[in-house]
DNA sequence: ATAAAATTTTAGATTGGGCTAAAAATATTT
DNA sequence: AAATATTTTTAGCCCAATCTAAAATTTTAT
């Protein structure tokens, strides 16, 4: 049975709620995520259900099926891959590449994926610094931290985003603070949690506590 | 106003079918080529000229628009310059590529395109010879003619082909006879309309007359 | 020039994906 | 445990893109 890409989308989106509030996903929460009504979602899930793609029980919210996990993973693995070659071959920046690869992700050919997983050299992260997944769905997992969980004096390196949005990207470009960046912590600021890091590639820089959760250092 | 991807192909076929057998386009012609009903083909050309991307007349066939053949040529340009990524880059063969570009082609962003174009060094053609249309929508000209056109003694290269299937280019594949392919004509059966080439990269071949109507030759 | 054949259009239905408004179920507060 | 608030579902509608069957128009043949 052929999954549209509206429906790929959905089960995209069930994936990203689940992981990061936990199961099962309610049709709020959905509705929320893709601006539909929840009536449209209720509809959705009702069609998804009906294709095992996931299970849904009515008043009770949904969780992925099997095959509906892996169809998102594969979204997820394309979507990724496809920013990795925008980034990478065709020059753009990281903060331009989203709707781009949310298209790209929807292209239909397992082989097509492969060949490019292989032309781009087996990348295990995306230009956010989201780990791809490989073939069979796994994850390349790394102990990593919200830059406002560091304690003063820990250095690290920022390897990703927690806020994709193009203009905390733009920022971080601003900060000299991209994918890579060395950085230690020297002090906290009770009064309104920020904090001052020596960024290596820069000086010594003071970031606001919105700043701090959303950057994923990896301490070193 | 939006064009949706089925209106795209729509611009594409009647663009395709004016190319081939001129204007204006008919209902049949159109429902021929992508197997739909005539009677959703008029439904669309309604919608088409609503949006006046085609001048429709009923009865009198249709007529892509300024605009419209303006959105058909970017098609086109997109659906060949992602046939020279597949094929020169993926290292897919000619005739594993449509299906694919033609999905890649309704990706948006005028930004990708004019960067893959200069990723791949402005590709002139794409893999099976066809001109791929400059930002602008200008073909480039190049006189060619069916190898069923030559004469007996004259040479020339094969720079694209008539019939796209995947047998076809399978076949030249097997005969040595893909695009920069040198030969000679030899000699004319009458009988058959087969025809007697040298070669080059190969020996003496015996052509059939469907295979000199599809294959197309440089002279030189 | 008319009859027959072919083409094209209209009318009416269907399916996927979405909407609003109202009803039903669940969760929260008192 | 009610009453209230929130969430979810149902009912009924819309639009794009398709279909079939029948009607209208154009083309071809006699």
């Amino acid at each position: 049975m052929e999954i549209s890409q509206t429906e790929e989308n959905y089960l995209k989106i069930i994936f990203k709620i689940s992981e990061r509030d936990g199961e099962p996903v309610s049709t709020n929460a959905i509705s929320a995520e893709i601006n539909t009504t929840a009536a449209s979602v209720t509809d959705m899930v009702k069609r998804l259900s009906e294709k095992s793609l996931i299970h849904y029980e009515r008043y009770k919210g949904v969780t992925l099926s099997t095959e509906g996990e892996k169809a998102a993973k594969r979204l997820i693995r394309k979507h990724r891959l496809w920013e990795v070659f925008l980034v990478t071959e065709l020059n753009f920046s990281w903060d331009e590449v989203h709707d781009i690869a949310e298209q790209l992700e929807h292209i239909k050919s397992a082989e097509l994926v492969e060949r490019l997983d292989k032309y781009l050299g087996f990348p295990k992260f995306d230009p956010h610094g989201d780990p791809i997944p490989d073939a069979a769905g796994n994850f390349t997992f790394r102990r990593q931290y919200p830059l406002s969980e560091l304690s003063v004096g820990e250095s690290g390196i920022v390897v990703g985003v927690q806020d994709h949005s193009a203009t905390f990207l733009q920022f971080l470009d601003r900060m000299n603070l991209g994918l890579g960046a060395e950085i230690q912590l020297l002090e906290r600021f009770d009064y309104d949690e920020s904090i001052k890091i020596l960024n290596r590639s820069d000086q010594e820089q003071i970031l606001s506590k919105k700043v701090c959760q959303n950057l994923f250092i990896q301490k070193k």
